[in-house]
DNA sequence: TCCCCTTAGGTAAGCGCTTTCCTGGCAGGC
DNA sequence: GCCTGCCAGGAAAGCGCTTACCTAAGGGGA
């Protein structure tokens, strides 16, 4: 059986093309109520689906929006997401979500791919590169896109200037740094995510800004560069504590290395926090169910997520648009005073 | 400036768009080198993204494969469509990912959609719906889809005849059921999913067989229904324990919920495994960060995804294939023998 | 030298819709 | 009874591509 058609509908109620598609569409032009009816009927009977693309092409209109982040499995991003996907829904819109896995290439890839598709827009989410090149193609795709209709909105991205969320990330790092320093303690470590990501860059520069405050220096093998992820953290924790068995406390830019940095401590049978604090970065779910409770900096994901997708979704024109979003401290179990 | 079209290309490159197609499209028919050099840099020149739409409509071909998964914010989905997208993304296919949320309707509106956009396949996962009237529906627009071209295939679903992944979870139900009663334990409490899921009546029908062939019957006020994440283990936690005070292990049938349930019992001063016992479901990343680690049901998450994309993805015709994944217990810390 | 075959490139007919513009019929006003 | 105006519905022109088919030119064999 073949896909039925518009055409194949108005033949079997009898009426032209014209007429289904207004039917279909709900158009102003008003329509008898016989017609109506046989025309639906005629519909139900073919099971007849519209052609999107078909529709996409004669309307030019652009409904769906593009969403590229670097893994929707990791919880930041899923997190992100949600936001992301509760707004669209809100507005009717439908998602297609992209992973670029953190490769350049790949991200680059995709805008093309969503340009291509005439998507409304597209939220480009995670951490910007730090090389250049890459930012200025990724860039000048950017403003093709938006030249040719498109909006684009990016999440703690430096790269573009158009609408942005921008999370407090350089704040987020003093605040960690800073809660640390209060707490007394002077030999930290670090683990950072990977060095190319501005994220990464933006909360160093902020721990590095509270051991100034605090008259302190934060020397390159206090820090470790790790992936973003549970087992960066092990590894990253492992070498540190190798290089600087005196660490009293443990910074880690983000959740998922906390956790890996926890499972590391507790092999070596360090105590947390009476014998090491640990502090991590996000405040992702799995923060309050591992023991101790991690103490972190909070940022408030699930809405980062939706205020992005506002933004990409408002009406044509008005000035790029930046909202800051706030960290917070959120101190749980898992830092204590130096004894 | 608007955006620039085939015909633009053509023009400027002085040649007819039926070369410019082709040359882009890298069609098999010869092209002289000069005129493709001109074509290509009038690409360039004119930043030309070809319309993803039109190209469909006239090639009538299809490329984009859907997802459709409860919520990929939580981790067993976010695993699942790692996998999904690991495959895809080794094939050259965009993968649309779409959110039902739970919620049947919504997830036959994107079946619909699906439709429209005419992607390749849609994957449907998650638990199946147990009315009768939605499953009806559901299964009239997925056999449509497919007589109209297009392929589905199911993960851990009942209602579809076509291709399909089916995790074990009676079998997954009857290991977590069978090692708790090996250990000794006979005043069980089971936390349920949603009861209307399909997923939860086999995983619970394991449970009861396993109670069977231990010459034991699990009544239902030893059963608690909830939701499938961590507060709704929580809170059927607590629901469990008032009712039944003498417990002495728990069975969640999913991680997240079980590590709900390790909040409570650590908030009500129940140490585990010592005092309870408690084990979990589909060995979700998180079960080793929790303490004690988790033991659980392990259900090859990445690899079901990934299966279920080739299913989607192989050539036409065949014969409807379903594939059994297996489930493996896992015995960490949670669970020891009764006292 | 002529003819036919090959080949590079163009012409134009769709793909399945939407929408502008047009037509024919009817009611109402004079 | 005739003209005007309005309204429901249809005809057809695209939207931006792909591709089957056609044309013109060049080359080789007889």
């Amino acid at each position: 059986m073949l896909v039925a058609t518009l055409a194949d509908v108005a033949r079997r109620a009898g009426v032209s093309t014209a007429t289904v598609s207004r039917i279909i569409n709900n158009s102003p032009k008003p329509v008898a109520d016989a017609l109506r009816e046989r025309v639906l009927a005629a519909v139900a009977e073919l099971d007849y689906v519209p052609n999107a693309n078909a529709q996409q092409l004669a309307r030019a209109d652009r409904s769906a929006v593009g969403v590229i982040v670097h893994d929707v499995s990791d919880p930041y991003f899923a997190e992100i997401t949600r936001g992301l996907q509760r707004v669209a829904t809100e507005n009717g819109r439908l998602v297609i979500i992209c992973n670029s896995y953190r490769d350049p290439e790949r991200e680059l890839a995709y805008v093309d791919l969503l340009h291509a598709h005439r998507t409304a827009a597209v939220v480009l989410t995670g951490s910007g590169y730090i090389d250049p090149a890459t930012t200025a193609r990724l860039d000048h795709k950017l403003r093709l896109f938006e030249a040719t209709g498109g909006r684009v909105a990016v999440i703690g991205r430096h790269e573009h200037a158009g609408d942005a969320i921008v999370p407090e990330n350089e704040h987020g790092g003093w605040l960690a740094g800073d809660a640390l320093y209060r707490l007394g303690h002077t030999a930290i470590g670090v683990i950072a995510g990977p060095a190319h990501l501005t994220t990464t860059a933006d909360r160093l520069t902020g721990l590095h800004r509270a051991a100034h405050d605090h008259g302190q220096t934060l020397t390159t093998d206090q820090i470790e560069y790790a992936g973003f992820d549970r087992n960066g953290g092990y590894a990253a924790a492992a070498l540190l504590l190798d290089r600087n068995p005196g660490l009293t406390a443990i910074a880690a830019l983000n959740d998922s290395m906390a956790v890996g940095a926890l499972a590391l401590l507790r092999e070596r049978g360090l105590e947390v926090p009476s014998q090491i604090s640990l502090i991590g970065f996000d405040d992702m779910p799995i923060s309050v169910d591992v023991t101790p409770p991690l103490s972190t900096v909070r940022l408030p994901l699930e809405e980062i997520g939706a205020r992005a997708m506002s933004l990409a979704l408002r009406e044509e024109g008005g000035d790029p648009q930046v909202e800051h979003v706030a960290a917070h401290l959120v101190l749980r179990g898992s830092t204590a005073p130096l004894q």
